[in-house]
DNA sequence: TTTAATAATGGTATATTATTGCAATTACTA
DNA sequence: TAGTAATTGCAATAATATACCATTATTAAA
């Protein structure tokens, strides 16, 4: 679960409001621990109550990757809670393909450096989605 | 411009039929050298004479990228052709968020090695998207 | 405080991307 | 060339996402 005052931190040091809309939608997002569509997380929050939009939703979620606190994972339309403080590297998450579990690996993103090819300039703090096996389902398997 | 001989070594490697829409779809996306959405091909495509049904271009597409000729970046929901024979490394797309334009590079995707963190295991011949701004844009700001 | 300005949200329509089930057709095999 | 398997067509619909404008909430200034 997402720590409320680093809610409030994030959103005074990019001098925008935290209201209650995108405080309710990044805890529930934490709170699932793993990815969801942006239409999961509006039934899950009506369900629960609110009455969002889901225009609400995608402005909501758009805010919180701006400020680096969620990853939307391209591949399969989900987005993900961010646990890595860290910026100074490419968050890359380690998405099995067997269970559909995504693990953000800090330990791993920091041994990756990209080639500076062709002259291209890769974007800081960007999300790298590699697909794989993870440890449990090799096991299992 | 793709090689239609080696589209039909492909084909013929796997088992599968050269059928008249595989071949004209993946020929139209290789000549444009540029990704395209599916909807782009069909419209492109049937405005030259074609009548293919949206379906049969996902189909097309998804044969494609299974035999390892077409990438899909997640990003933007685009088809690439693949120009990369190399099958031991991962293929790098230097997605340039400037001119959208998108480089295959082998050179540096070679160079590039994820360690094997947490025991995952990353799954072979996958697309990795890296996105930045490539030099002409650089140069040109 | 009250007010004015700005920012955020709601509501709705619609655009875009993708899949499904089944019928019709085409391609392969014996 | 008939029989079978593979592929494609068709149409409906699901899933994802954006746009526009009205309304409400928040912030800053008086």
């Amino acid at each position: 679960m997402i720590n409320s005052d680093k809610l409030l931190e994030k959103c005074s040091e990019f001098g925008k409001s935290a209201t209650p809309q995108r405080l309710n939608i990044i805890q529930e997002l934490s709170s699932q621990g793993q990815g969801m569509s942006a239409y999961d997380l509006l039934k899950k929050l009506n369900s629960k109550g609110h009455a969002y939009n889901i225009s609400t939703i995608y402005r909501v979620l758009d805010f919180w990757i701006e400020l680096g606190l969620i990853h939307k994972i391209d591949s399969n339309n989900t987005y993900l809670i961010c646990n890595d403080n860290h910026h100074d590297h490419f968050h890359l998450l380690l998405h099995c393909d067997k269970c559909d579990q995504v693990e953000e690996s800090c330990t791993v993103s920091k041994q990756i450096h990209l080639p500076d090819g062709f002259g291209f300039l890769p974007k800081k703090n960007q999300v790298i989605e590699v697909v794989g096996t993870c440890a449990e389902c090799r096991a299992r398997i």
